[in-house]
RNA sequence: GGUCGGAUGGCCGAGUGGCUAGGCAGUGGUCUGCAAAACCAUCUACACCGGUUCGAAUCCGGUUCCGACCUCCA
């Protein structure tokens, strides 16, 4: 078995998977702040992270993965009149703003499901683990890295910066960031621009707060994963995931409060996703290509043509690299969506292909390939690849070009239910389980058209090959006789 | 403005010095009552300008364009 690499932000460089535990993995990732409707920048690192999540299962070790949820509302921006996301969306809603973080969670969940990601080991919410925050700033204040001004709690990361590195993770210099830092209003607390809050002081209007030894306010940005993911995989675990718009300041952040309070960096391996575009332009509300996960799958988008399965999009993000953006069109998306019909139907010939004596092909090329790619940092997409040139070979072995051995048919099953299923964690569109009624039914009616076929009533064979096109089953008419398949 | 990353054929997307990635679309063929599927063949590339090299999509320099972060963000 060959090494798994992984690029680590913190060293900018590809590098072999150690550890702590040789046995076990322990993984955080970012989740959502769930304030609004999930969206494809929710899918990328939840299927990134369940990628990797289930070939770190594969490979033996046995994981604690983490995934937080954010239901705290943080400001919207520095100045203190700020709302927060939820409160701002509770208060347009009148409802409380547990019932807007509730109401969206459960639909980030429902999406999850939908797209076949795996539920963490984990899933701490904010919120809950408001001690936790205020006993970490505790810790810093101690430590000598935060200070108290006005109610509000701040990380002085001038004076941190003596001691350790603040951008070690960005690869940023802080004398760039204080000249670039410009004056926000004047009104702020804080002994300097780059500094960020712990705890900020909750103004009267502010829903979201709880009390804390510096009075009633919520906690800083960035504090939340710091907190949690020291309490459930300790102060220095080994992965630590999200996206690429989150390295700064977010996890520089948390990488300064982890070492501020706990003397320890926290993750050894930082991984971030890369961003998705549609059609070329960043997604965002003010574009009008702002799409949220339910509406494709539902197709109910002015941008989209069609919907898409939630297999699509999951299959269509899996032939990018992750640390690759990818541009989101019905073009690219409809190339998926036959791509992924066409895998599957390789595995359903490759169930039925009649065993030979010897085989034309070495498959054991194509498995060795195949895990080298994956050890690479998770190259999907050669993965793919790899796995679409077996699919013209399957193809081929059926009409009698190749041959294959049952030793290699076993292989080729094994390593495509390795892939596609228990990795990539792919399944067919129409699943087809409870065919038995079905194709009792089906050969009845495939019986009746041969009979007209037989009599070359043309008409009929087509109306009934029409019809059934209509119910979304498709009939091919081979050598063998008629076979029937669902179409998608 | 600062820091960092990118530009590959009709579309998406790998690759990082010489050897066709792959998917989708197109074209021609095989098969077929027709169709679909499948198979075979085939077409369209490496943003621009210089440089290094026997050889550059790949390395170096410059230019243009795009993006990310610097402010909540996936």
């Amino acid at each position: 078995m060959q090494d798994l690499k992984i690029y680590n932000t913190l060293s900018g460089k590809k590098e072999i998977f150690k550890p702590i535990n040789s046995q076990h993995v322990k993984m955080y990732v970012c989740g959502p702040t769930v304030y609004g409707e999930g969206h494809l920048g929710h899918a990328r690192p939840a299927i990134t992270f369940d990628i990797l999540f289930r070939y770190l299962k594969y490979l033996g070790y046995k994981v604690r993965y983490v995934r937080n949820i954010t239901d705290v509302g943080h400001l919207l921006n520095d100045a203190d009149d700020g709302g927060d996301k939820i409160g701002e969306k509770a208060k347009s809603l009148q409802l409380e703003p547990m019932e807007v973080a509730h109401y969206y969670t459960k639909k980030y969940h429902d999406s999850m499901q939908k797209l076949n990601v795996e539920n963490p080991s984990i899933e701490p919410i904010a919120s809950g683990h408001i001690i936790e925050q205020i006993e970490m700033i505790k810790k810093i204040i101690d430590n000598g890295f935060g200070y108290e001004v006005n109610g509000s709690v701040y990380f002085d990361v001038v004076k941190y910066n003596e001691s350790n590195n603040y951008g070690i993770l960005s690869r940023r210099k802080i004398e760039d960031m204080m000249d670039n830092t410009r004056e926000l209003d004047g009104q702020s607390d804080k002994k300097n621009q780059v500094d960020f809050a712990l705890w900020k002081k909750a103004s009267p209007e502010h829903i979201m707060r709880w009390p804390s030894p510096w009075g009633d306010g919520f906690p800083g940005w960035h504090l939340e994963c710091s907190a949690m993911s020291c309490k459930y995989l300790g102060e220095e675990f080994d992965i630590h995931g999200g996206g690429m718009d989150l390295v700064f300041p977010h996890h520089e952040a948390e990488i300064a409060q982890c070492c501020a309070a706990n003397n320890n960096k926290g993750a050894n391996y930082w991984m971030h996703n890369n961003m998705i575009t549609i059609g070329g332009q960043k997604m965002g509300k003010s574009l009008g290509n702002f799409i949220t996960l339910d509406q494709f799958f539902n197709g109910t988008h002015s941008k989209l043509n069609q919907a898409y399965h939630p297999m699509v999009i999951r299959f269509f993000l899996l032939q990018a690299h992750y640390r690759s953006t990818i541009d989101f069109s019905n073009d690219a998306l409809q190339a998926a969506e036959k791509g992924l019909i066409r895998l599957f139907n390789a595995i359903k010939v490759l169930n039925e292909l009649i065993p030979k004596k010897q085989s034309t092909i070495d498959v054991s090329f194509f498995v060795s390939k195949c895990d080298e790619a994956m050890n690479d940092d998770l190259n999907t997409p050669i993965v793919l690849s790899h796995l679409f040139e077996l699919v013209k070979i399957i193809n081929s072995a059926k009409e009698g070009s190749y041959d294959l051995k049952l030793e290699d048919i076993d292989n080729l099953k094994q390593m495509f239910h390795k892939y596609t299923i228990s990795i990539f964690g792919l399944h067919s569109l129409n699943q087809e389980n409870n065919t038995s009624d079905l194709d009792g039914l089906m050969n009845l009616i495939l019986d009746i058209r041969n009979k007209s076929k037989e009599n070359k009533d043309w008409a009929t064979a087509d109306k009934i090959r029409e019809e059934l096109n209509n119910l979304s089953i498709q009939i091919k008419d081979t050598k063998d006789g008629s076979q029937w398949s669902y179409k998608n």
